[in-house]
DNA sequence: ACACACCATGTAAAGGTTTACATCAGGGCA
DNA sequence: TGCCCTGATGTAAACCTTTACATGGTGTGT
């Protein structure tokens, strides 16, 4: 009718010829009211352009349909995969995605809790692995959540994440049928625990092929293009020189090979490097680097899909999900040199 | 009190042994009640952790404080910068961020409009040149909008953008001042102004330098990195070859790069390329490539901003900003080759 | 023919705010 | 003293839904 004003239930009832209860009814559990009301509804809705206000519903129900996504920096070219992911599986049930950034500010997050007290998000995906509200009180008050990548702050929260054991299994195996034995592992010494289980893999695999592990060869970073070329500096300093650098992830392996090529090294002719994570440069990097891939929409739309059973009060069959990591083969591992086989 | 239930304002009030009323005046109008009041529901909220309900609220306001951003593809890198500075200046005045994803899918689209319909959105910031929703009743219904890039179908929506006849200039201007005289331009055919835009800023580079423009070196594409590979093709079966390439966007000239490089020649030793954007892997190009910077955070920020000024009544002081683009040198670029010179 | 069950629909309360309007107290002024 | 104005607070309606409960009508079984 009055285009000015969004039209209510009560224009459909109006036109309908029924009261506001059976619109309501007609419109969410259509079972309950009688085929030829029904129709007569669908028509008034027709008419009116009918959308249901969702504040009201909300209010009413004492939950709305949004999710809040928080994350500590969505600037990351590997968030937004995640987050199409993320958003594709919530729009189709009917939600929307609402994005925190927190930028590791425990200030911000506490404004982002806002939005959950205030039930402007019925559930919560979080990205870091500690809760970025200072976790006091707050804990209990959390909506029904969900990690990417780890398990949140004290646990009890389900996450999705791929396999980092298996995936860093994968890489070493690679090196070592290439026929590395001297390979240099460039951590990260934060207390992620993805980077711990990247390191596990690692020692499994020199394990595996029977490689006594050397400890001088392990370099602690902190997951930065810096740190990575840090690590470089270090091990040239000692006379232990490896024939391949595992890293941690793409950007510390990028770190490493501006390190080598700054030291005159050829890629992979002189020294093998790997990445983990499959950053979108990881393809444009001279040589375009091996390594292993991020299921990153997949895990978006996981992530999304166990928290949308949550909501339905569906518990969770695991609080774990691993998805499979792939080798991705590129151009950045080779056999190793003769130069140092030679020595 | 009871920790289960989240505080209401009755709460508030029954402890600070006032109404509701003033409850709500204490915070939103402060100066309209008595000090010694303000102090006594202050502490009451204090004791409760209470926060307002924002459903409840909005409800009441007939408006959210949720601003839906909806863009063709969140999964595009660029994508992200532009969504910090969008989000960061959204959450300093109190709104929150809603994402649609609608991958030029006009079904898709139609979905979020149904987030404005609800009133769940106050505020819309739309990504595409071309209005998603089918425009026709729609354009009456929407609210305070602003567009990202360009002018937003018929007009009337302000846009935040880049000058990009400035930026087209500076590129142009660089290659003629290191002695390229024939520059082809790799263009977009697709109807978004920023490309059309981008040619006229070559154009005019040519002009002023008094440069008559070769028809049979302007080659319309797609935007996508397919195009500016099949574009040298098309170039190198006619025998007028340029000694430049200008290309309407980074994803061509990566195209183009990759077609030159095929055909053997070397970049920038054989030919100069040059691109668009400034897209994150421009910098991992071989070799890295000299472009346009788009200053994506502070556009989200100028582009909220003005939404936001918007809202509050403020009416535009203009419909169009443009950001100034900044000429960002790296590798792709140098004198023409004097194989050309010579020929 | 009566009781009962069942189905479709209506009535009204509740959810938490904001705000126009009413009320009330106190102070200034004639 | 009486009147009016002002400033602080309270009362209650409105925002739009959803849903428990009430109502009334139809049909089944005895």
């Amino acid at each position: 009718m009055s285009e000015s004003t969004p039209a209510t239930i009560e224009d459909v009832a109006r036109i309908a010829e029924v009261s506001i209860a059976t619109v309501s009814r007609a419109i969410h559990t259509p079972e309950k009211v009688a085929k030829s009301t029904r129709l007569k509804v669908n028509q008034a809705i027709a008419i009116t352009g009918y959308t249901t206000n969702a504040m009201a519903r909300s209010l009413r129900l004492g939950r709305s349909n949004m999710i809040l996504v928080v994350a500590p920096d969505i600037g990351d070219p590997n968030f937004s995969s995640i987050l199409v992911g993320l958003e594709n599986e919530a729009r189709s049930h009917g939600y929307g995605v609402l994005i925190g950034h927190t930028q590791n500010d425990a200030q911000r997050a506490l404004e982002y809790l806002k939005f959950l007290n205030s039930n402007q998000a019925a559930g919560l995906i979080l990205f870091t692995g500690i809760l970025p509200f200072g976790h006091e009180t707050m804990t209990a008050r959390l909506p029904p959540s969900v990690g990417i990548f780890e398990p949140v702050f004290n646990g009890g929260i389900p996450y999705v994440g791929i396999d980092d054991i298996e995936g860093a299994r994968k890489v070493v195996d690679l090196l070592i049928a290439e026929g590395h034995r001297k390979i240099a592992f460039i951590g990260d010494s934060r207390t992620r625990l993805a980077y711990k289980r990247r390191r596990e893999g690692f020692d499994a695999g020199l394990d595996a092929a029977g490689i006594r592990a050397e400890l001088r060869l392990v370099q602690e970073g902190d997951g930065t293009l810096e740190s990575g070329r840090a690590a470089v500096e270090r091990l040239f300093v000692r006379d232990t020189l490896p024939t391949a650098f595992m890293c941690v992830n793409d950007q510390t392996a990028l770190g490493v090979m501006i390190g080598l090529k700054a030291r005159g090294y050829d890629i992979p002719g002189d020294f093998s490097v790997t990445g983990f994570d499959d950053v979108p440069q990881a393809t444009f990097m001279t040589p375009a680097l091996t390594t292993i891939r991020q299921p990153r929409t997949l895990i978006g739309k996981q992530a999304m899909a166990l928290l949308l059973g949550l909501l339905s009060d569906r518990r969770p069959a695991e609080t774990e999900i691993l998805l499979r990591p792939d080798l991705v083969v590129r151009n950045s591992v080779t056999a190793p040199s003769r130069r140092w086989m030679a020595k």
